[in-house]
DNA sequence: AAAAAAACCGACTGCACGGTTTTTTTGTAT
DNA sequence: ATACAAAAAAACCGTGCAGTCGGTTTTTTT
């Protein structure tokens, strides 16, 4: 009978993911206290601090952690499609209100960026979505190179771009949705990778 | 007969304004005390709360200051130029090192983003922002639509676009300059705005 | 020159919060 | 049952800092 020292560790700490998750991307990290992580995920700071010694360490073991899985979850969503042409328009998922999700998303994305400027951490980990999110690209444009005979010069420079037009029209769309509806951000961002690619979708 | 109440203050506000932008950009708010803002600026604790009786005053006033200013001078360099395609280029200006302002720039970009997630003042000052920027491009789609017969459908979306596509890359090549170059910003910018124009740069 | 107002300084206060230490509870092997 | 370690809570400590305030210097007004 295996001595498992810390048998609760892994069930804690996705415990401690779950609510610092929640109140970082409420109030952002600036406001938020071990206290408030600590009542947020249904355990005292001396809890917390059992298996994060410190504050920092577990903010960025947090944003790693999210944004490990948020990639999870869109490549499963885009293995359940086969058309390369939808995948490539199912970034788009990305305009999509009320996805709870996307809610944690957005903040943490602003704030890690925010962060990168002084921190070289988080520049890493800033640069490391940046690569996943580029990866991802390229494998569907290479389908639709494969698949549908696109032709593409630089694909890596073009799966870079595409990467930006999705956040810049995401940032708009997230903090000013009152002159970038739903509606322009899926125009717009069709408009431009069709341009683009000389594509015409739908 | 009463006259100069407070005949220093704009000065001061000015010294204080300048003395803040520096360490903010160089620390991020989170990391700025007034102590530091008031040794930045050439004044004691007491002298900067003279002027500003709290933090966060001072330090919307500081993001509202430097944008105001940053468009000021973007306005005065657009103006100098008569060809409306130049214009049209002259935005890939943000794609270069070591300008000044533009080093300060970035940084309270990113932050006033994050800032906008949690604090409405903060969504009103980068919303603002986000206006100017549009009108900005607005004149010279205009100006190309007047000048050189350029065929656009919807220019205010277009404009929009037109600021995503160049702040989407804006911030991937600030923040990993290694997977993204100088000439990548440069040659994704035109080649973007170009398809999406249908017009062809040089 | 006297008086008043403006400008400025820096010591002080209170508190929020990160981290530590101590105490209590729970689980488990013998 | 007992002992002992793990887990968690609670109490505690020290620091950093925003904001205050009494006092001082400088400038303006009378």
């Amino acid at each position: 009978m295996k001595k498992n020292g810390r048998a609760l560790e892994s069930i804690r700490k996705e415990q401690i993911f779950e609510g610092a998750l929640k109140v970082i991307s409420k109030n952002g990290t600036k406001n938020v206290t071990l206290d408030l992580v600590a009542k947020a995920s249904g355990l005292s700071k001396g809890g917390v601090t059992y298996y994060y010694s410190s504050k920092e360490e577990l903010f960025k073991d947090v944003f790693e952690f999210f944004f490990d899985n948020f990639f999870k979850e869109f490549d499963i969503r885009l293995q359940g499609m086969n058309d390369p042409y939808r995948k490539l328009l199912s970034f788009t998922w990305l305009y999509q209100e009320e996805d709870q999700d996307l809610l944690i998303g957005y903040p943490l994305f602003f704030e890690c960026m925010t962060l990168a400027n002084f921190d070289k951490e988080y520049r890493e980990i800033f640069q490391i979505w940046l690569d996943r999110w580029v990866n991802l690209v390229i494998e569907v444009l290479q389908a639709c190179i494969d698949q549908r005979g696109l032709e593409i010069d630089d694909i890596d420079s073009t799966a870079r771009i595409i990467g930006a037009i999705s956040q810049g029209i995401a940032s708009r769309w997230y903090l000013d949705r009152k002159s970038h509806t739903t509606e322009w951000a899926l125009t717009a961002y069709k408009r431009t990778v069709g341009a683009l690619l000389n594509v015409k979708f739908d």
